[in-house]
DNA sequence: GGATGTGAAGTCGTTCACAGCT
DNA sequence: AGCTGTGAACGACTTCACATCC
């Protein structure tokens, strides 16, 4: 298998066909041309063959793909066929609603850390919501607990002002991966992968575009 | 202005830029460089710079930025400068998170209704969590409310498997931005400023780095 | 002197068009 | 005949490098 100068953007259309070709099999189709999966996803048929080919021959000529045979080739090659254990820091109205975001389950991302600067406060209101004991964590802890439970990707979800403090934190742990989902820009040294993931500058996107459009 | 060809990455950047300006701003700061703000922000030099220079020239040469008038200019751009209207239609965890999201307020977005197609049940347990009657309307209003509310922008937020049905009522009112946080591709008319933000596609970007990174 | 604004060069990603299998 | 896989053409975005102006 490739892994040679992958468009960081084929990733994220992998991450679209995958979900679509998981529809399609719940359809009970078996079968899918690029031109049907490009029209479901919103792309150019040379770019479904494209984004494949980078990773190695997965259809038929003459045929198409077998959905249950791409959808797991696509799984591979996300590393979506192991286990991601995953932390969120910051358990406000967004931690909260991730930290019990059910379907996480279904991608093999498993939640198994939540913290928070009030552990105490916040376990109480979020277990309120569901009915059973929640554990929060204090945020100093988190070196241990990252070691122990073997956290692969960590998710901000403080205010803006305390993302760089965790994002220090976070550098002192075994931790490599980061999804920031404040809007400050986080500075990390090398050999982390963060991405940010801010909606407001997609919102921001939208009202820009309709601002301008019928100029 | 102008409004030419404008890379939409160009777009997503300013509105990073507009975030850090605020910051700098708050710190005393009058004065920026490109070269600061780009490394604030985590690009080249030259990026900022063209960013800008698609819009007007809103720099000193040799001296840089001034800092509220740069914000100011970069929030007009973006469209900023005016209120937002907006919707949120599915009010499950991710949409109850957003309807709370108390600093919408300050980037002239506001959430003008709230959608649920069990609006008594919905409405129950979001007041219960705010103290305050809150209203959840029925999506077979959306057409009517659109209209009363000047609503201009929907963020869909419903099960995946209900996201084309929401976008179908969205196409027949007078909202024209689309922001979509299901994993599902939505199909518009022509006409319509629709965004896909579904976090787990960037969480399997995490993922795939992680896994081929050091090999 | 020093930082902006910008053509030109370079890099990266997408689309075309067709050869190659089934 | 039909659809994949892919080199080549194209287009878009980024970076360089320097002329320009404060």
């Amino acid at each position: 298998m490739k892994f040679s100068k992958v468009p960081e953007a084929t990733i994220r259309r992998l991450s679209t066909y995958a979900h679509h070709l998981e529809v399609l099999e719940e359809n009970g189709e078996v079968v899918v041309s690029s031109a049907n999966l490009a029209q479901a996803c919103g792309v150019n048929a040379a770019q479904v063959r494209k984004d494949l080919a980078y990773f190695g021959e997965f259809g038929i000529r003459g045929v198409g793909y077998y959905i249950k045979d791409l959808a797991d080739n696509i799984k591979t090659i996300l590393g979506l066929n192991r286990e991601w254990r995953v932390a969120i820091i910051g358990i406000g109205n967004l931690g909260a609603s991730l930290l019990l975001y059910k379907e996480f389950f279904k991608n093999n991302y498993k939640i198994v850390a939540a913290f928070d600067i009030n552990p105490a406060e916040v376990a109480g209101r979020v277990s309120e919501r569901t009915g059973k004991p929640v554990e929060i964590l204090n945020p100093d802890q988190l070196k241990e607990v990252a070691k122990d439970r073997r956290i692969d990707i960590a998710m901000i979800t403080t205010p803006a002002s305390e993302a760089q403090k965790v994002a220090d934190l976070i550098a002192q742990t075994t931790i490599r991966g980061v999804l920031n989902f404040t809007p400050a820009q986080i500075q990390m040294p090398k050999g982390f992968e963060v991405k940010n993931y801010f909606f407001t500058a997609v919102l921001d996107t939208v009202a820009y575009l309709l601002k301008w459009k019928r100029r």
